[in-house]
DNA sequence: CATATTAACGGAAACGTTTGAGATGCACCA
DNA sequence: TGGTGCATCTCAAACGTTTCCGTTAATATG
């Protein structure tokens, strides 16, 4: 690997200079910065990121802290997309992602904000699913930027995907097809999770729709078995609702082989509404009627936001930003 | 952060003492590394990454290139199950994974491997649908460790999935079944389209089935718009296959919802078979018969034997390791 | 003309490690 | 006793940068 020094060997000036000269700094005359310049690029020259960064504690690297329960990882497809934008508007940006986790280093246990120092991490990402983990907490309370994505901690930026605003527009859909029994299997009891419920209840109230407790049951996100056992237990109720919001789009498929199963059909008989807008959501048929979250935006946004805390410290004020989505009408609600 | 130098300070020692004794060297007394351990432990010592890599030209640090034309990056859940496996293993040997790409680092364009070199990352794995780039050309032909996934470079060790004897079983199992009209929606021009072709032409043979050029038709991967033109194209041929294998789970859902909007059903008109094992797969109602790739068996795979390569370097010798998968027998294909 | 200012560049330390060569002390053997 | 070998430790250079400070020469200022 050609360095600095065989640069300034080759043009016969300092490594200061040629340093100087490649970084742009103003006490190098135009002429031999365009000389060093221009030599560096023929000799193939590119800096050697570890000696750089171990002088100026920057390293151009961002860490993505993802934690996942389930062990579904990178499967799952929220995460899956919001990181893919992430990773290619940070690399717009000269920055490489780093996964952070913790881990064994030297026999000793480190945790994740450890990892992040070890590693030296100009920047953390988290997307979890559970933020209530002490290693979130002491990313949190640490001192590098951090930005965080559907979760909002008091003292840090955050991303969030409006989930209050898609929930009121799938119900207003619903409500303008003239659906008034509405179910809701909510997902597991998470800061989206409550979001969403409000959402939901806000535009209830709204178009003056009764909201039965016992059409709220609690299940789980990305879990198609649950939501089958919920669907079953709504379709075996006394009444039964015209309309089931499913968890997401994922777990709905558990609830459309539910009412498959009860020899009813979607959407003659039950209509469905999912949320994430997913691939596979819009190959069923009928589609499924959801709201799309911008996961291209959400990702972006996190990485354009987490450059600007690391390069300009002076504007660390923390933020919240919402990202809509779109509302995707597909042919899983029935108008009554 | 706390380095080496506090210690040796705080232990009236020479920081080389205390390099040497963390990293087991020989030459120090069992007291004394012993009393440096437990007090760089109490200390909170974590060494430092680019220090040591600037010394060692050793970063732990794993580059993953992994280009996918369609921009779903990490959407693509063959690539996403396998990378994240490669990251478990990877993670539990004590290395970290940076993605690795060509992007402009300096206002100059920087190739893939100019990137690994810039980062120093110890090894690469390749996991790509276009393996005839220069970009991994140039990668492949360097001095980096790499491992290549599904695909085979004669100087560098792959980890490929059984792609022949996955379609041998599943045409094995359609003819079991009775099938003798198949068809089979090849996916793009690849290293694997042509191992999955081999295999369903050899278990022809052996069964005996004749196969139509008419009824080989080349579609693409993971494109449930192209596999469901061509599966339309087949259903209003003058002959109609009884059995349609589609080039992959994903792009069988527009395969389906051909067969489907012909009027007819899986699987008491048409069969179907998809491949790749989707979660999605075996939501659907028939589940797909189909033929699950050992995803976390590849990806772990890879990362075992691309850190085999970096601390190993005399076993250098190229090893191409086949990873077999799993038969899912659903209920997609009619017993005649 | 003397002095202050400025532009352009070099010297050298520093970042935190690793590592080979030397230094020291001690036991051992002839 | 003097050398040899060994165990244990220190010295110091090196990895490739960045950056502060100093130096030089040229130019501007009074």
């Amino acid at each position: 690997m050609v360095s600095l020094k065989d640069i300034s060997a080759r043009c016969n000036v300092s490594v200061a200079t040629v340093s100087k000269a490649l970084n742009g700094h103003k006490d190098v005359s135009e002429a031999t910065r365009e000389r060093l310049v221009r030599t560096a690029r023929e000799m193939g020259y590119f800096p050697n990121a570890q000696a750089r960064a171990l002088k100026t504690n920057r390293t151009f690297n961002l860490g993505v802290m993802f934690l996942e329960e389930a062990g579904r990882g990178l499967t799952h497809e929220f995460f899956a997309k919001v990181l893919n934008s992430f990773k290619t508007e940070a690399e717009l940006a000269g920055y490489d992602i780093t996964f952070i986790s913790n881990k064994d280093i030297g026999g000793r246990r480190m945790s994740t904000y450890e990892h992040c120092k070890y590693r030296s991490v100009d920047g953390i990402v988290i997307a979890c699913t559970d933020f209530t983990t002490p290693d979130v907490f002491e990313v949190i309370n640490g001192d590098i930027p951090v930005v965080t994505i559907d979760h909002i901690f008091d003292c840090r930026t955050a991303i969030v995907s409006n989930n209050e605003n898609g929930m009121e527009k799938l119900l207003n859909y619903a409500a303008d097809c003239g659906h008034t029994k509405i179910a809701y299997i909510q997902g597991k009891k998470s800061a989206v999770a409550e979001k969403r419920l409000a959402g939901f209840y806000k535009a209830c109230v709204n178009r003056g729709i009764e909201v039965k407790p016992e059409w709220l049951p609690v299940g789980d996100y990305c879990n198609p078995d649950v939501t089958y056992q919920l669907t079953k237990k709504l379709l075996k109720g006394r009444e039964i609702p015209t309309c089931i919001f499913m968890p997401d789009d994922y777990a709905a498929i558990g609830g459309l082989n539910a009412i498959k199963d009860c020899g009813l059909s979607v959407p003659d008989d039950i209509s469905a509404i999912g949320y994430d807008g997913i691939a596979y959501s819009q190959l069923l048929s009928p589609k499924l009627t959801t709201y799309a979250q911008d996961t291209p935006l959400i990702g972006a946004t996190a990485a354009r936001k987490l450059i600007s805390l690391i390069e300009n410290p002076q504007t660390t004020f923390t933020e919240v930003i919402t990202v809509d989505g779109q509302f995707l009408e597909g042919g899983s609600v029935k108008k009554l």
